[in-house]
DNA sequence: CGCACCCCTTTGTGATCACATAATATAAAG
DNA sequence: CTTTATATTATGTGATCACAAAGGGGTGCG
């Protein structure tokens, strides 16, 4: 099992006493999502898909709906699901909603963080450097996926975090294959400043170096990565 | 069909070419959940309600999952489904999320709203008013929320707002039952402010105005109306 | 009277089948 | 060789069945 996988399955309620089969479904669909797997605009079917992992349309069926309902999928018109091409548009819209969410996650989680949590960030802070000092697609992706949601789960907020992790279902597939293509380059973060911070606890602070973070990320994104129209 | 029925089907995709069933159940449960038709934390089952619908348990079962994923039902560990019970954390997170998303969705529909949208919408807060006047639960609630999605719909928010659906999922069965029990009172809205501030083209008055209207309808929510835990 | 055990029912999950529709390949006509 | 019509296949949707697990109820024992 890959180390991206066992990051993403931070996301959304990992009960592993709850092991359904279309559970295990959506988990494995999900994780090929991300790491580009499925073709943007090519149809995955239900039964092609049943056929890979062995099971039974039925498990695979439910898996998709869901995924669908998260919008890591796409619903076409002729009722066949694919993953959505990004769009410069969409792009700008889930930027603005990380922007709108996810410093007001790390603000609610900051006063629930403890000295051991912020040992736990700083260790996940310098894989994610290791991983751009690599070059190492995968292992940046994971590690800056962990140390998001590590920090944000710590504010136990049963709303808000489904709606980062349905943002992160939408954006990261692109990151993935778009990073692939061109490398991840002099890529910045404001973890540093996100973990003075902590320390210090500054929550004004954090929400702006969150803020700082996406932004610093987002805008190095070559025009020619995006596709058309919607 | 009553006048909610018609403003709920506001949320999400309305297509009627569309029709299958399990999009037909879907939209039927969903009414069912926003008016309150089920006791928070009793299970519905799947069997029972193909029933009750005149269908096989197949759409239902689809339907219910759909909803699950979207927060406007929770899975128990039981594997059953129910409607959730509203805690106040939960609710000011709803609230956190609304203050959050809700102000950008209006910010980014502003370009789009001509005079013919700024006289719809004043003809809705019209509207507003006489439920508010008359103490008619289900009229200030369907058109309050006509009020707000028709205005943030001008955006063609392709990501923001299936969120703000999500959450309006989420925060109107209680409403709506708290409302029922309390009454309406004397309910005050940031409407007319809103409305002046698109005539004038302010986009940070508007996002004010929305946030003081959402602010404004919570904090007269008594804390009796809500259970212990999560 | 309280509590544990057992039986019957209900329920969710997964598999299989049937059907209508969309997609694709094939063939015929220009 | 291109294009249109046709037939064949593939696919999503809905229904039904099988099964294991959880719920509920009643009885017997302490």
């Amino acid at each position: 099992m890959p180390s991206l996988a066992e990051s993403i399955s931070l996301i959304s309620g990992d009960r592993p006493d709850h092991l359904t089969l279309q559970e295990q479904v959506y988990q494995r669909i999900r994780l090929d999502i991300m790491t580009g797997k499925f073709i943007p605009g090519k149809s995955v079917t239900i039964r092609g898909l049943a056929e890979t992992l062995g099971t039974s349309p039925m498990p695979v069926r439910e898996a998709l709906r869901r995924l669908v309902a998260e919008r890591a999928l796409q619903l076409l018109p002729n009722r066949r699901v694919s993953v959505p091409a990004m769009t410069i548009e969409k792009y700008s819209e889930l930027t603005a909603a990380r922007v709108a969410l996810e410093p007001l996650a790390a603000e609610r989680a900051l006063p629930h963080m403890d000295d051991a949590m912020v040992a736990k960030l700083t260790r996940l802070d310098a894989e994610v450097d290791e991983g751009i000092r690599l070059g190492d697609v995968e292992l940046y992706l994971s590690k800056n996926l962990e140390f998001h949601f590590t920090m944000y789960r710590c504010g136990e907020s049963q709303v808000i975090m489904p709606m980062i992790e349905s943002l992160w279902l939408q954006m990261v597939p692109f990151l993935y294959l778009a990073m692939k293509r061109k490398g991840l380059g002099a890529i910045v973060d404001q973890h540093q400043e996100a973990l003075s911070a902590i320390r210090n606890r500054d929550a004004a602070a954090l929400a702006q170096s969150i803020r700082l973070d996406i932004l610093d990320g987002v805008n190095r994104m070559p025009e020619s990565e995006f596709v058309e129209e919607s």
